[in-house]
DNA sequence: ATGACATTGGACCGTACGGTTAAAAGAGTC
DNA sequence: GACTCTTTTAACCGTACGGTCCAATGTCAT
């Protein structure tokens, strides 16, 4: 079974551990791990020690470096969210013409939200409780606002030059692109299941892809 | 303290607990409560006793007419899905022109939608668990196939008479109205505080409400 | 009036799970 | 080499909660 051979007072072995001490990539790993399982599982599904199974560490280092269950879960939204707007924040339109400018705004929101998942479920799980671990934090408010600010800009140079409408505020463009696109990942098991998976097919996805830019193009220009 | 007073003997009081048996009601009532305490915390953090408590009777009676806590979720998520079901079906569009058909569809499931948010607390649950005790039942589908159904008659009408254009489906309007409708109600809460409550007041709602329906309008005519 | 079903109520059970404890020892810093 | 912070391991604790049991009594149909 065991290795052991010619174990003439030899304790030998004894591999003597040994490992670098890096507590950001310790949290790092942590959180990511808790992530994927509250993304899965939402807040109450979520188990502690299966979280601990995903990392490379123990559920004790969990506790170690966050308080409890909760506050672990707070610290992973607002790491999903910190990191949303850090790519997001990439995104350069003022080169481009309002109108193109919120159409590649729109396509841009489409794809990432299509391509995080598990954002979209940490948010929908927060929303069911409500926004009750958001409503301590300032961060989403920051994020949101600076989502605004983008569209602001665009609306902005729009109206300015006649290609935007007068009547339609960010907020409204931004509320729309947010629900189209949101919806599209957040209620995608239920249709699934009415409509069948073949709804999501590329090329369909392509074709819902499209009706949301131009479902949100048409509401800001002006009418015919 | 307690009204003893004069107790000679006399038992009496003993209010022979007089009570009607009534299996449906009692069901009934159970389903009601629970459809608050899940739309309230989710599957995972729905607390039995605590449907039980906003029952009219007992936790023991919970067992007696539904297996167990999974099975109940069920029922609830399916006497939910009639329930709107029978709601929608009421709606007659047949006699108005199709434009002025989705348009009273869309103002419908947005007021409805809105009116019915422990429904739609439902569906995110549900939706955070992926459909899997939708999975199992046909009932959504049937309800989904009847919404797509309504939205088809007009396509075909709309389609017909050219004020609808050819190139779009009636599961993409359906989509749409979805995903505008549902996202007004499930996302209030992290939009809520991302924007504050105001978004919410009525005469911003009313613009929120005016947006979907343009918004679908403008995608379901031909282009100019 | 018999028997099946409905209802009441409370004590109870098993366990899954959040969180703690202990003790030891390596890493990093000065 | 002394001191603090980090990491490892695994057993352990307390309890909240899903679910059962008991046992009595009422209802209702035949």
């Amino acid at each position: 079974m065991s290795d052991i051979e010619a174990v003439d007072e030899v304790p030998d072995a004894e591999p003597k551990r040994r490992w670098k001490q890096d507590p950001e990539a310790v949290r790092a790993n942590i959180l990511a791990a808790a992530a994927e399982e509250f993304a899965e599982h939402g807040l109450t599904g979520a188990r502690v020690s299966e979280i601990a199974a995903r990392t490379r560490t123990s559920k004790r280092m969990i506790y170690y470096y966050f308080e409890d269950k909760e506050t672990l879960y707070r610290r992973v939204l607002e790491e999903a969210y910190r990191k949303v707007r850090g790519e997001e924040s990439s995104l350069d339109l003022s080169s481009l013409a309002p109108l193109d400018a919120l159409r590649k705004l729109v396509e841009f929101t489409f794809d990432h939200h299509r391509a995080n998942e598990s954002f979209i479920r940490l948010v929908m799980v927060e929303n069911v409780h409500k926004g009750r671990h958001l409503a301590t934090s300032d961060l989403i408010a920051r994020v949101n606002a600076s989502a605004i600010e983008r569209v602001h800009e665009i609306c902005a140079r729009g109206q300015e030059d006649g290609s935007i409408r007068a009547s339609v505020t960010p907020l409204e463009l931004h509320w729309m692109i947010s629900a189209l696109c949101f919806f599209n990942v957040s209620n995608r098991p239920s249709f699934g299941i009415s409509f069948g998976e073949h709804l999501f097919d590329p090329e369909n996805e392509e074709r819902l892809r499209a009706l949301t830019i131009e479902a949100v193009l048409s509401v800001a220009r002006p009418p015919r």
